[in-house]
DNA sequence: AGCGCCCTCCAAAGCGCTTTGGACGAAACT
DNA sequence: AGTTTCGTCCAAAGCGCTTTGGAGGGCGCT
């Protein structure tokens, strides 16, 4: 049942019928209401393809998904998805995960700009100098970021206080007496890990403490990394008495180490860890309840789906700029210094 | 830079210049360079919807994601993701994902196919007598469905042997001295924990014996459900000496369970779980290291990217039958029964 | 009556490709 | 030399929509 047919069987030209559609204002109440009855009834169903041919919108916005990305990005990216998905899902707006090769993401940027098979791109975990800003400004692609970057270029995005989030979870720690402070960060290029890192290096700043260097390890969120690097760190002397883990996966490892060394977490040693709050693993019911950094990194792509249908909309990207709180959850996991 | 343009500077006509672009062979060698020379030169990419308006063919394949995906699969679904695209990256194919909600899917499907969205679709996790297949069917979209279902309408499928590692795994304990074991299986109504449940009960039955009902408890893969179970099952008396879950996750709250318990695994208690293979959560670097029925959900998943090209192609769907045999990869936390 | 105006609707021209049915020479045949 | 064939290329007709520029009729107005 194409449109030509549908217009045919009602009588009707095509402009009516499709004007009656899409909810023009020059087509009668009642021919509207006969139109989108029949539409109903023989199940028509527009070619997307037509529309974005004769429109120019595709009605798709592309997201980029490292091919290794569980390497880098552990489970966060189906989360993260799931979140976009569900607000463009109303409108009718699909989501195409282009595979890419970390290496070299720009020819996919440029095929999709070029090809026209997306309106808008969203943009994960950028490095301070990510050179996809410039591109997509170059191709004239509209964008949102999930994270931040140096860029001068104005462009939307969205992005958690890092830096805050891991300011305060030292503090936190210092206030608990703790002194000797590990962290396991992410991969060391990325902004996010950066911030983090600049959080933590600040709390340790205010009270006058500047960071052991070999107590800063970084790499993707792996639990076999979280436990190598946590199992260097307590092989130091002193060791350290707190640790903290960039990821809910580090932080299994990191635990793991914990426990093989015969310590005890939350007494003998304490951890904080960032929580993109997965469903299937939940920082509350872990024994002991692990401290965390939270912040859902599935609503934040819900609302970056919100943020892409603004840009779309015409909404200058440099107003579009939200930095979420991340709140500090305190569970047993992490407990006063041992003396 | 469009065909039209194209065409003209280099003074030939658009038949010419898209015949040599796609390879037909009315057109000299010597057009050919000229052309495609020019293309890569102007930077000349089609417009993806004018092609697919004018072939029928899309160039894209379609996957529902439920959006409360990580409840029912957990971390899988990224994975499975990154290996279908992994294998469609390379034929410029399109990937994609369709939001849904668990509930009724087939609003989805019948606007993929109606509105020429896609040109195929991938089904995960289907139930035994699932009504996606027969509207699949009816709407002639072509699809590869990753695991099984019992509906005789011909179809693609590719799946683990679930029964057969599941069988395995019991037979395993049996040979080790258990006899109260224990099954922590995943959503009820998917065929997959039906095949498990059945590997299960027959590796019993070959012994003569018949699982105790008390010890069957099944739910979506999350650490807490894990642990609940778990912690059911260790207050039972007698208490079961070993415990299957489905996944890794799963694996995680059990677990916790036994530790929480007071009990040491791998001695005290055995555990085996199917593992899907996480790049982020390894399996052998636990302590103890995990027993597992190992497959990976990334490799079918490349593997369905490539059974979707042959349906796409024209092979007749049933003869496209896969069903993957799963490892027993024997760890430190599956030991012979105790005392 | 005659006028203009608004309300409905329509024909036709794109959108940027592919593909059918020929056209036009040059090479290869009788 | 005349005819056929082949190798190259082209004009134009779609694909299924949207959108521009009118057309035509009913209405209230003078």
């Amino acid at each position: 049942m194409r449109l030509k047919e549908l217009a045919r069987q009602l009588g009707l030209s095509q402009t009516t019928v499709s004007r009656a559609l899409n909810g023009y204002p020059e087509v009668s109440e009642v021919t509207r209401q006969r139109v989108s009855e029949a539409a109903l009834r023989l199940g028509y169903r527009p070619n997307a393809n037509a529309i974005r041919l004769a429109t120019g919108r595709v009605g798709a916005v592309g997201v980029a998904l490292p091919l290794d990305a569980s390497l880098y990005f552990g489970p966060h990216t189906s989360e993260f998805l799931s979140g976009i998905g569900e607000r463009l899902a109303h409108e009718e707006i699909d989501l195409v995960v282009a595979p890419i090769n970390a290496t070299d993401e720009m020819p996919v940027h440029r095929r999709l700009a070029a090809s026209k098979r997306v309106d808008a791109v969203v943009l994960s975990s950028p490095t301070p100098n990510d050179a996809r800003i410039s591109l997509l400004n170059e191709l004239g692609m509209p964008f949102v970021l999930h994270g931040r970057c140096e860029v001068p270029a104005p462009h939307a995005w969205l992005d958690i206080d890092n830096e805050g989030a891991f300011r305060r979870a030292t503090s936190h720690l210092l206030d608990l007496g703790h002194r000797r402070i590990a962290l396991v960060n992410g991969p060391a290029d990325h902004t996010f890990a950066i911030h983090r890192e600049r959080g933590f290096r600040s709390a340790l700043a205010d009270r006058g403490l500047i960071p052991d260097p070999h107590l800063i390890a970084s790499g993707r969120f792996t639990d076999e990394l979280g436990f190598r690097h946590a199992q260097a760190f307590l092989e130091l002397r002193p060791r350290p008495t707190a640790i903290l883990a960039g990821s809910m996966m580090t932080a299994l490892g990191v635990f793991r180490a914990i426990r093989s060394a015969g310590l005890e977490l939350g007494k003998d040693i304490s951890m904080i860890a960032h929580d993109d709050v997965f469903p299937y693993l939940n920082a509350d019911n872990m024994v002991p309840s692990m401290s965390t950094t939270r912040s859902s990194i599935r609503a934040a792509g819900a609302r970056i789906g919100e943020l892409v249908l603004q840009v779309l909309a015409g909404t200058p990207v440099e107003t579009i700029h939200e930095l979420w709180p991340v709140e500090l959850v305190l569970g047993e996991s992490s407990g006063p210094a041992p003396e």
